[in-house]
RNA sequence: GUGACCGUAGCUCAAUCGGCAGAGCUCUGGAUUGUGGCUCCAGCGGUUGUGGGUUCAAGCCCCAUCGGUCACCCCA
């Protein structure tokens, strides 16, 4: 015996079960975006390391840790090119965008993607898988705050529109590539005297990535978070324009955001507007994204403003499960076609009528193999299918099939929930009473 | 990457002190020849994650390994 195969650790079968869930998350993406003027945009699955280690970072843990990188085959010099399965969308989509040209285009340009797979090899646990698939709007080339605004007003009505609630946007800006720096230099002053009672992870984090200091989550570093300058604080004059806009035009969206002067986002490449959305029931991230206007550059295109997020199918589908939220179920058959008798004409008329109902957009299923009637009226009543289609000696002699209803009450005569109805008019029959 | 807990039938779980591996659900068949939901009977289904060790004897104890869950780190 060969062993058996299992899927690899944090990867996942998304079983006929859980779609349901699946197909609600994508349909309200859909009409969502729809509504909001994004446009659907698929890039690969695979692209250069470079395209992501530029864009997300040298020293980010999903670029040093966590890629499933790779070399291609070696062309015919021998040179072959490194290659990763994408960890996030962003980077994508924005090559996408130079590449075909866009910035010709109407700015900005708004686009999403849906339920790609993206690949991070991180330990799983809840909400956290090495192959999660994402939902992500991109706005290109334009630094307009109403366009951060209607980001998150975007975001805001694609969560409440499948029925979540007790949802927490967090809001800040962390300022761009002229105040930043300036802030940063203040916080490392205000922390280096204190350095020696932090943390671990904070003594590392001083050096790697200063900003983080804020999102440390031990109890001894709390009060230095609290007293720590804030960067909303040390926000240029445009970006403080800026802020006090998105703020603006999100009450119009009546998105009920919080000012969280701690939020600070994992990649390099944000700028200014940074927010999140997180679950207060499940105190999960449901997603995280903010405006990065230097990335294009990084790409090597022209400064082009963007803003965008991502949000994971994963961590919708636990809290819309946690929620209780119920997803439209799939559709249940209209006919189940049961066949008595083991002749073979009896079982081509079965699967003639299948045929012919299913090419007239009828949902029909039929009983297979050598089941006897009594076990096919069971599973015909297992599909919650509306009505069986009984095709017996009777009514092949006669040329008709009987039909009968399953929600009527079991214990009926059979008269009283079965109909005779000629072949040729089935079809006709089971639209009229559908 | 670090740590904790957990691996028994497809699923949910039992198995006393270390003493013959069980039940419910699902599925299949049957309960007067061609009739569904409830009920009843029966069947299918296992190298107890895997490999070692201790023991007369291991699902149970020990070691390793793989996997799952959760937390940290990080992030969606």
């Amino acid at each position: 015996m060969p062993e058996q195969y299992k899927a690899l650790q944090g990867f996942k079968d998304i079983l006929p079960d859980e779609q349901p869930y699946w197909r609600l998350i994508e349909k309200t993406a859909v009409e969502v975006t729809e509504l909001y003027g994004y446009r659907r945009i698929e890039t690969p699955t695979v692209e250069e390391t470079s395209l992501f280690s530029r864009t997300t970072g040298e020293g980010t843990d999903i670029v040093d840790k966590e890629m499933y990188s790779f070399n291609d085959r070696p062309d015919k010099e021998g040179r072959s090119t490194n290659l990763s399965l994408r960890p996030e969308g962003t980077a994508g989509v924005v090559r996408a965008y130079l590449e075909h040209g866009m910035f010709q285009l109407a700015q900005p340009v708004k686009l999403y993607y849906l339920r790609e797979p993206m690949f991070r090899h991180d330990k799983p646990q809840a909400g956290r898988v090495r192959e999660h698939h994402q939902f992500g709007c991109e706005a290109l080339g334009e630094s307009d705050p109403a366009v951060d605004a209607e980001m998150i007003g975007l975001l805001f009505q694609f969560y409440t529109s499948m029925g979540l609630r007790n949802l927490q946007v967090s809001l800040n800006s962390i300022g761009d590539r002229n105040c930043r720096p300036q802030y940063l230099e203040r916080l490392k002053e205000y922390y280096l005297p204190l350095l020696d009672t932090c943390c671990d992870d904070c003594q590392v984090r001083f050096y790697k990535n200063p900003l983080r200091l804020l999102d440390c989550k031990e109890p001894q570093d709390q009060a230095k978070i609290a007293n720590a300058p804030k960067i909303v604080d040390y926000l240029c004059e445009p970006c403080r324009e800026h802020f006090s806009a998105v703020k603006r035009y999100l009450d119009f969206y009546e998105v009920p955001y919080q000012l969280a002067p701690l939020l600070v986002r994992g990649l390099d490449y944000y700028t200014r507007t940074v927010f999140e959305v997180i679950s207060t029931a499940n105190k999960q991230t449901l997603n995280g994204g903010g405006r990065y206007d230097g990335l294009a550059e990084i790409l090597g295109g022209k400064p082009t403003p963007g803003i965008g997020f991502a949000t994971s199918f994963e961590r919708i589908f636990l809290e819309l499960k946690h929620q209780k939220v119920v997803p439209p179920p799939e559709a249940r058959p209209r006919a189940y076609v049961v066949y008595f008798g083991k002749s073979a004409e009896m079982k081509d008329a079965a699967v003639q009528v299948v045929a012919e109902l299913r090419h007239a957009g009828i949902k029909t299923e039929m009983g297979y193999g050598d089941r006897s009637s009594k076990s096919q009226m069971k599973q015909a009543n297992a599909s919650a299918s509306a009505s069986a289609i009984l095709i017996g000696e009777d009514e092949m002699a006669g040329g008709y099939v009987t039909v009968q209803d399953l929600h009527a009450d079991k214990d009926l005569a059979l008269e009283a929930k079965q109909i005779r109805v000629q072949r040729n008019v089935l079809i006709a029959h089971l639209l009229k009473s559908k």
